[in-house]
DNA sequence: AAAAGTATGTTGTTATAACAACAAAGGAGT
DNA sequence: ACTCCTTTGTTGTTATAACAACATACTTTT
């Protein structure tokens, strides 16, 4: 186990890699491989241990009564999931977890973070903080999509998301981490009418793109 | 203050009412008034402080570059806001938080929770845990916002709205905490759309309704 | 290098939502 | 009961997105 990486990882802010070493032993954790497309959890089950992505990356998922696929968001190295449904009991998970890549996953059984966290141990204390922030953090991420989904028109969500994307990365010229069909799927909208908004947005000297790189070249946002 | 209605509220959970007297002591509590309407936290505010409400609701609203307003959620007595982005440091609320009708609300320095934590006081950590907690509901709320506005119809998200609704209430007559306008900004469609909509579903069959009573009569997932 | 597969772009048609403008119903206050 | 005001429903028009089907890259495999 790279203790050094999970170190440097949020979930293990401010513990050493010591302490992590006796938390995993004592909370029984252990890691497990998948490959793309597997899927890691899925809807409807109750889940007690959040999941560590220690290689590759993931996609929270959602299919709908119709059969369309959503993808709520991507995930990767380093960063966890399944913290939502693991910290509350008996709460059925929402969404499918499936592996974007090869990837290896290490898994810790949250239940006994929360229940027997005392004051007598440090490390459990700092690691529900932790797990609050990152909460924190994805409540902001999970607003965020809210921000870019809600926008009526097409062209009003790729400006919401390619405007945030812009200030994210501090210029003008980025990359996205989607491909056509997964932006069409996190923004709710039909690929091919996506392109097509895409295209038209270039035409009116907006935008600049090629595959998922971008160009903010006039964000009039007034239009 | 209300010891007794604070003791039954979910941040408080596991925690006396002496016990409760003293951390709002020890961490600067206050209370507030508000009119409905009133403007509680605006966007681009750093906030530090959680609300509890003792009295009244509120709703958590954006308003995008074109003046739409999006009502994201509703909030109502007993329940907390600003969490989120007081559990974080630096970073802006991106929402307003608005008095949708005559409420008091009860304002906690989170800062000093989590960063005077330490082993001997046990309520803090009691504290943590529940706004963790919180924290990990809201972001399955928001998620469940989410899936309502996927679909890309305005009946389905209708569907998936009340269906969820029926479930809630688990009854398939029930009432929603929304008039209409407020149910377009949730979905994210046009009022009088909404209204047309849900009056050709009243034709076809699927639901009755009069203002906001609802009875689901023939769920056909598949139309 | 050819073949197969995947991602992206393009176009035309159809379905649907937004919008605007108005009508009707329901409350609140005098 | 009348007026004012707010909420909800209705209709027709216009704008836009979905959808389908195909074309054109670009990748990966053999």
């Amino acid at each position: 186990m790279d203790y050094i990486f999970l170190s440097k990882t949020k979930l293990f802010n401010e513990i050493t890699e010591n302490e992590i070493k006796v938390i995993l032993n004592c909370l029984k954790s252990y890691t497990k491989k998948y490959d793309k497309g597997d899927l890691i959890y899925k809807q409807g089950e109750i889940i007690s241990s959040i999941g560590i992505i220690l290689l590759g990356s993931i996609n929270i998922e959602n299919d709908d009564i119709w059969g369309n696929k959503n993808i709520l968001e991507n995930i990767s190295m380093g960063n966890i999931f399944g913290e939502t449904y693991a910290c509350i009991e008996n709460e059925e998970i929402m969404v499918n977890v499936v592996a974007a890549e090869p990837c290896e996953i290490l898994f810790i059984n949250i239940d006994k973070v929360l229940r027997t966290c005392s004051n007598a141990c440090k490390f459990h204390i700092q690691l529900i903080k932790n797990l609050l922030s990152l909460t924190s953090q994805k409540n902001i991420s999970l607003t965020r999509k809210i921000f870019h989904t809600s926008p009526k028109s097409i062209r009003g969500r790729i400006l919401s998301y390619l405007s945030y994307q812009a200030i994210l990365k501090g210029n003008t010229e980025f990359e996205i981490p989607f491909n056509r069909q997964q932006l069409a799927d996190y923004l709710s909208v039909d690929r091919s009418a996506l392109s097509n908004e895409l295209s038209k947005m270039e035409k009116d000297g907006i935008i600049l793109y090629n595959k998922n790189k971008f160009k903010i070249i006039n964000l009039n946002i007034f239009s």
